[in-house]
DNA sequence: TTCAATGCAAATATTTTGCAATTCG
DNA sequence: CGAATTGCAAAATATTTGCATTGAA
């Protein structure tokens, strides 16, 4: 499996261009979401958060995840144990693949997809300012334990 | 713009199929849901449903909207104000789209879309067993408007 | 008549906010 | 130092549950 092209250092350089401080609990939570191989919630990365850096605050961890979400270093996972677990942007335009037995997140090119919206743009008339493709299934392995 | 093809008392012989009562609290909800124009969360239906219905509990609209769902007759809409908002499901395979303007929800073919994920699936090894493809944006109406 | 469905209120999440204390730049 | 950030607790929201009562079949 190919590692993901995520650097912690990029976040901390976009918070910091982007006039925020970066703390120490930025940089645990920071850590913790782009190197986790799972879709997160808040909760849950309070509770990882807490493991190195236990006096971590609960609504420290829900206003960075907004922050982090407002920069689009972390996109929200609809549907996957309700709508409020983040995983990471990468920074090519991708599509997400959720693996529903292993939970772990995949990621897939999406220029197809945005060439199947620009059609659909032009025949309708609509302008798309957003989309969202969300692909739940096995990944490889597991469907191959299955 | 083409009248959408849901009818009320499919919905009931739905629930009435699936040994459901179908009571007046029901009633009351599947006509607002099957004739809103606009996602409405459980609580915006609670408010609809008391203005014909003032007895109704909030309870009981959590409850519909829950048995709805399962039923496949409406469906959630991810990320527009949240992910608890509903609209109906139309019988055939098609995708969301919402006016961020108007607010309406509009439903396109998914015909293209399906075919896309089939090849993607040949492709990866995955299974894929369940997509969502939500479009937000502005309608033809509005963004001539704009 | 019978049991699913309801309404109400209380119990649970879940997320947000106010504010004094802390900490980075 | 000065402003952004934090932790804590309380508040606001959202959703679920228990239970006695009602009502559809």
């Amino acid at each position: 499996m190919p590692s993901k092209p995520i650097n912690s250092d990029n976040w901390r350089a976009a918070l910091g261009k982007n006039g925020f401080r970066v703390t120490t609990a930025q940089q645990t939570l920071i850590d913790i979401f782009a190197h986790s191989e799972y879709p997160l919630s808040a909760e849950q990365a309070w509770d990882v958060a807490r493991q190195s850096r236990p006096k971590t605050g609960r609504a420290t961890v829900y206003r960075m995840v907004e922050k982090l979400e407002n920069l689009g270093l972390i996109r929200r996972v609809h549907g996957y144990q309700g709508c409020s677990h983040f995983v990471p942007t990468l920074p090519e335009q991708m599509m997400l693949f959720i693996c529903m037995e292993c939970g772990r997140a995949d990621y897939l090119d999406r220029q197809p997809l945005d060439d199947l919206i620009e059609q659909s743009e032009h025949i309708s008339g609509r302008q798309i300012t957003e989309s969202r493709l969300q692909l739940f299934g096995a990944c490889a392995d597991c469907k191959q334990d299955a």
